[in-house]
DNA sequence: GATGAATGAGTCTTCATTCAT
DNA sequence: AATGAATGAAGACTCATTCAT
């Protein structure tokens, strides 16, 4: 036996090959991103593996080194984009003073959108995937209604602030118009995807439109 | 007695075992009903024809006559339930004048909940499966914008017979509220679905706080 | 009871409905008829029964009540064509003397023509379709091999009569030359159905053709 | 030993687990041998796929990987019995000289048997269920349609070469002959198919009979 | 670590046949 | 006798996942 021959077998049971952390993660945004855009074009269920594989141009064996099975790829490219979205939106409300309802949800939609245009498809759709799914998946539901929660709670506060302002009736109870305007932000979600003629502005010039004027008929 | 012997030669005579009209509409709606059972629990995709079979208490043969392949089957159920919906809200336009905004997205929300509560299950989440699937599905997507722009147009009526009255700010543009309110809606089916904690009030009572006050800070 | 309703009870005991012997013969024609144009195609077992009943215009129930199953009538349709073709083929053997070699054969081929040439279709396809069906069904091999025996047994009785007249080499095996002649009209419907371009005289003349010259090269 | 070494590192760099060109030749050719199998027993349409994966002791998903469907399959096993016979007979019209007519069938027809012999099954049984199939599929009639067009010519020229030494009458048509000997060699096939009791010499015997003797009656 | 061929349980769908009316 | 709705076993095909190389 040769010391090179050596040498190499030493290469061989040393776990060099290693891959680095940062190859990893890149890796595995290559993978979200195939499941991303496999999943807006087809559905959660509707898409295969074989899909998602062929789309990240990796093997199978590849990408079931990085997800266990199709339901933790299904959430994580869900709860991935939840959480990149919370990224976007947090520092929205880190300001001292909120901005009037109409503006704060404009810059909310604009958060949104400037996150979710990926380069060929639109995260909202698995948003929109993700709740249909989240009907099923406990855990999924769990992790949802977490975030959901807290960006709640984020709102409430600065309907407080309006209320000290005087912008909200102060009788007004603020989880009411929190829930309210969250409902705000998932519906223009749903009605851009399903509908496709939607932009930020429309939902901000409407809203000031209804709380402007206030005379009753 | 000559009625048992009528029928006798009604049958002698007549060949029937065609089966009624209303017996297949029961039918249908039997399978209907199974598909809507599933889906909610299972979603779109991952709902079994076997599932919705089995649910149905039918033979696979039985549920394939009523409905030629699963698509059909998912695209009724989605459209049975849009259509059905659309009965319950056509009628709240037809008033002469409408209630204020907070109240007729009340009452519009309320319709919803009456129509979606079915005994065992919830068809705001079949809405909730049916805009994704709409994301893949070209007709299920034209019917349903189809019905939506209608809905729209008669949202955008009640505002501007609103602005008539000063209850909104006549320099608004309807459209914006329209989809602004329809976004509403939608939303609070999504955060219904999702969040479990939601009621039509609280998106009245939300909505009265939002346009209540007005001075800036 | 009333007298009128007794009559009508009495009609409903009575097997007066029964179809004539007749009718039931026509039935069972049309049915055969489907069956071929069906069968001729799509194949025998690309063909379904509802093909069939549906092509017949009848239903199910009723061609069920002429034929027991599908085996049953795939039997019948090869063997009804095999059989209405030996009852054309037959009086070309009851002469006292028969033509020349080419000339019988152009007869028999165009007895075969003129019996499968149906409205719309060509019985040659059946018989195609027939022997491959010989090949795992053991009863109708057995009905084919009889029928064609016979056949062989008939064409083996004109070459020992053409060998009395010396149109056929006395040493020649008559069997042989059956056999080549059955082949050859065989291979007719063979080439007919796949080729598309044969016409009885075809043969008649190639037939002529071989044997008329001999001069070794 | 630095064999085994280099072996190791070889491995280590190359991603192989991509099957040979040969392994997967073999595979096919072992999928189509369970094919043929089960196809001469049961027919085409009455074989079912799940007949064939097991003949061929593979998985479906295997068996799937070489053949898209069943009519893919189905193609490929009447086609590659149809070229391979092809490859056997061609070798005989590359004489310079053709033998006799009785000889030249009767070593086509040898030919023929030595190709379909296989091992517990008979290809002329495919040729049969091909030609039945040619009838319903279109792309399958055209390939076989071109490929007999040719045998038709091959044998057109020997016809020529035939008359040129006045073994066959000069004022024959060489396309009349050789659609004559081509429907002996396609009857053949159905004859041995369905009756059982044929050899090539029977018909070259035959042929030798017909052709030898001439004197009218 | 990486590959992609192989597996086989599971899915959708068809269709021969029956039988209540 | 006649009908055609219903049955459900069986067939074609897919696809998440594994594992030998």
């Amino acid at each position: 036996m040769s010391g090179a021959c050596k040498e190499r077998i030493f290469v061989l049971f040393n776990p060099v090959p290693k891959i680095s952390d940062q190859k990893r993660a890149e890796r595995r945004q290559q993978i979200l991103n195939a499941a991303w855009t496999c999943f807006q074009r087809e559905g959660l269920h509707a898409t295969t593996m074989d899909d998602i594989i062929r789309q990240a141009g990796l093997s199978a064996g590849a990408v079931y080194s990085y997800f266990k099975n199709k339901d933790e790829l299904i959430l994580a490219a869900v709860t991935t984009s939840l959480s990149g979205l919370s990224a976007q939106v947090v520092p929205l409300f880190a300001r001292e003073k909120p901005p009037r309802p109409e503006d704060l949800v404009r810059e909310i939609l604009q958060a949104v959108e400037s996150f979710t245009a990926r380069d060929g498809f639109d995260l909202k759709r698995i948003a929109l995937l993700g709740w249909g799914e989240a009907q099923r998946n406990e855990k999924l539901r769990g992790l949802m209604r977490g975030s959901y929660q807290m960006f709640r709670g984020q709102i409430a506060a600065s309907v407080q602030a309006w209320q000290r302002d005087g912008v909200v009736d102060a009788a007004a109870k603020a989880d009411d118009v929190a829930k309210t305007l969250l409902a705000l932000i998932f519906g223009y979600v749903v009605e851009a995807a399903v509908m496709g003629d939607m932009k930020p502005d429309y939902i901000a010039s409407g809203l000031r439109g209804i709380s402007t004027s206030r005379a009753a008929g």
